[in-house]
DNA sequence: CGGCGGCATTGATGCAAATCAATGCCGCAT
DNA sequence: ATGCGGCATTGATTTGCATCAATGCCGCCG
């Protein structure tokens, strides 16, 4: 555990909002932490309150902020970057079982272990709370936990379709899946392009899929020879996106 | 959807509990539901609340109580047999999600919809309760909200162990870790064991792992040719623990 | 009793993805 | 510049599991 120093700085550039209005939103201006479909459950000066409890941290590629094994003492706000969330096995082997973009939380299934290892996919800044802050500040908020609630079981929900993607589907589909699922987690929260950026290694993916390295590259680079997909620097292009929704539909 | 006439009876066998005194227990014997770890958050009134709004029902085997894209409109809970939770593809690949014993609630996860598809494995009692009642019975109690949160928690927790063991177990892990898994949980129901009965099919059972049916066939059967294990009808005497342990750890 | 249908087992063969093995590409530190 | 280390790509080969194909077992019903 790394999650050490409270910087007390707030996240660097700031996005429109308009948190008290209802809508999703990317943050506040004001604000260090930064929410998405939680917003719409807070007021504004709840939000304020949030943030005050909390602790703004920049931290490098590759920072563990959290291990699997650890008494789950935080929870987290992605602000920027992405982190990995990952089991592994003893002799090595390893499962990511998500990654969490901005405005994603960690630790918010409020277990005594974490369960999961999280680890910065590259430069990161995160908003920690307190567990305990964090519990006190929900606890008196009912309309809070029921939202905290339906989180939960959303986050089952794709924990559901995951498993699916991994016993039941191929390589190729499990690479299409991936590729539209990211363009519509980076267009949620503000970047809608046919550019989706994939910061994380081969090798993420490929733990992610349940493939090998090999395989995840052999897949994109057919993909490509197909006019599916054009690779760029730190992501993938998407082309025919209908060839992909064909390949990749759930 | 087939959850249509309530029956109104109580469940068949009645067994030990101790609700009021806050340890796990089997259920009520003057009660329909049948609640484990839940039930320590519950006054023994509360429960009789609970009670009253739920109606008993007996299916039998494979009757759909829900479709995964189904409006979440009921919550159950499971008293006597086995529920396969799975999802489908549009060209009949299963996977199956998850088993519920007796003891385990169905739609908790309170979405819009079911997202995954309920079906009774053999004959099954369930008591269901409407959603809108469920949740005004759970509104008032915040130490119960937080429970079912935790148990959401819970839930993930397991299905990202799920993912590792689909993504990156071998078909002879996937055995060794489903049939300790299986005798764990219904140890905790009181049907502690070295014999665990397997009543869903040898399909259900490979499309819960990601295998065919031919692999968890010859699987077992090696295992049982190693000594590992005895199969009987309806289910396996695990005879080296020791062994299947060292294979399915994780 | 016999035949039928559903499931499980077992064997032969095929194939998608893993493994093994270079090679290439780049950023970076010397 | 040059060499090095980490990642990605590409090719050759292997292999674990899937697929295809019988066969067996058993409960059920006429």
């Amino acid at each position: 555990m790394s999650i050490a120093e409270p910087l007390q700085e707030p996240c660097a550039e700031a996005t429109q909002h308009d948190c008290k209005h209802g809508r999703a939103a990317n943050g506040c201006e004001d604000c260090k932490v930064r929410l998405f479909s939680v917003c719409a459950a807070l007021e504004s000066s709840e939000l304020e309150e949030l943030d005050r409890i909390s602790q703004a941290r920049k931290v490098q590629a590759r920072t563990m902020l959290f291990e699997q094994s650890a008494l789950a003492g935080s929870v987290f706000n992605v602000t920027e970057g992405v982190v990995r969330l990952y089991k592994s096995l003893p002799d090595g082997r390893r499962q990511i079982v998500g990654f969490a973009l901005p405005g994603d939380f960690l630790g918010l299934a409020l277990q005594d272990r974490y369960g999961v290892t999280a680890e910065a996919v590259g430069r990161v800044s995160v908003c920690r709370f307190a567990r305990s802050a964090f519990l006190a500040y929900v606890d008196g908020k009912p309309h809070l936990l029921r939202r905290l609630h339906e989180f939960a079981g959303h986050e089952l929900s794709l924990a559901q379709d995951q498993m699916l993607l991994l016993g039941r589907r191929t390589a190729e589909e499990k690479i299409a899946a991936f590729l539209l699922n990211m363009q519509a987690r980076y267009a949620r929260i503000g970047a809608v392009s046919v550019t989706v950026p994939l910061p994380m290694s081969r090798q993420d993916i490929a733990d992610y899929l349940g493939l090998t390295i090999e395989t995840v590259s052999r897949t994109l680079t057919r993909l490509a020879r197909e006019k599916a997909v054009l690779i760029v620097p730190d992501g993938v292009r998407l082309l025919d996106q209908e060839r992909l929704k064909r390949i990749g539909a759930g």
